[in-house]
DNA sequence: CTTGACAATGGACAATTGTTCACCTATATA
DNA sequence: TATATAGGTGAACAATTGTCCATTGTCAAG
């Protein structure tokens, strides 16, 4: 998609805006004494303008009548106060050695905020997020460019974990049979890799899948 | 607070779900259009009324602003100018026939609560979860348990969406060649389905999905 | 130098949309 | 019986609002 130059961003930042905090969309005069246009059709050439880059969609000849589209992502979001059953997490491209005692902000590619009890979560305290890369968990239906939800914690025989290999965190599923060794395994048949483990390299346990679509 | 005639809370039902819908609220005519009035004066009386009781406000002489007041629902939580948005959506475990225009809430099983930058969704308040039925989207990973975001508005070729077939929500992949009738196709392989559509049978276009592990 | 984008002015016009007045029919209530 | 409230028709009017025309200027790319 092509880029929004600095104007329309600020009209189209002032339309998202002025629609939050007031429920209802501008209209045309709205946005042009906002920006002190002295013409309507200032507004109307920026309009055009964000509808052709597909920013924005408008029901012509109707007032008031906005839609919004943005795939993209910037800024690092906040928690709001009163949001009592959100989990806020970071999600993490890679997690270096030392998480959860030490969190790298480097490896943070975003936040996302998921209710508690609909995800089945446990504890807030150090879920994090995990973007998946690589078909290694195909066969547990996880694909490349998920994010996992991840709570740092002991994992049981049959869990799917995200562990240390190598310095690069990968999810895994965890086996361990009675009386013998616990190991990793990649859930591809087509590469039916197994690790050997040492406990500590197992980061946490995936409680949650998001898939962007 | 006084109680709300039938007609009234007809009334306010389908603005609220106007906007929830389509984004933006409907004018007076798309209200005596929708209910059959012959009279925009019969829409007055009732705003009027809806204003006096209070669970309704408007902005003289504006178009399509309105302002909703309801004690009982889960407040969106007012946003600082700065602050993140969180999308709050109802978690639908099924969407009866009629909806739109009707809402079933004994179809909420839940709600859910996803950064909108982190999942890519343009807008809150018309957005919804399903939880998924049935194996029709295997092939497009999409599984049994699984919640499926969904953004009402029109669907694109290719897209994944929610559509209304014999009364009961389900999910389907959006097929529209140039010069022919859309259809809707399920994806597995071992039910290869196909089914003839009406526009308004498509309740929206799936954004994202949540799985619990 | 020309071309195309971006940004904006100024004015006019037409469609959408909210508002109001007069009037009608019920139904319940004091 | 009066009288208020809910619900509605019909038509006209005015304000809001979207749209379009012609024109100006800047700036970067070809």
């Amino acid at each position: 998609m092509k880029e929004l130059t600095t104007r329309q961003q600020e009209i189209l930042t002032f339309i998202e805006h002025h629609e939050w905090r007031n429920g209802y969309w501008p209209s045309i005069r709205e946005i042009q004494d906002k920006f002190g246009f002295k013409s309507t059709n200032a507004v109307m050439g920026h309009l055009r303008a964000l509808e052709k880059k597909e920013v924005l969609e408008r029901i012509p000849g109707q007032a008031r009548t906005f839609r919004i589209n943005r795939p993209d992502a910037p800024e690092i979001p906040s928690m709001p106060e009163d949001a009592t059953e959100v989990v806020d997490i970071p999600v993490m491209g890679d997690i270096a050695a030392g998480y959860p005692d030490r969190v790298e902000p480097a490896g943070e590619i975003g936040r996302l905020q998921i209710d508690i009890q609909n995800a089945g979560f446990s504890s807030r305290r150090r879920t994090f997020a995990l973007q998946v890369r690589g078909e290694s968990m195909v066969d547990a239906e996880i694909y490349d460019g998920d994010m996992v939800i991840i709570e740092p914690r002991d994992a049981k025989d049959g869990d799917i974990v995200a562990a240390l290999i190598d310095g690069e965190t990968t999810l895994k599923r965890y086996i361990k049979k009675a009386g013998e060794p616990p190991y990793l395994k990649a859930e591809n048949k087509f590469y039916p890799e197994l690790y050997p483990i040492s406990e500590l390299s197992v980061q946490g346990v995936a409680k949650a899948v998001v898939r962007s679509l």
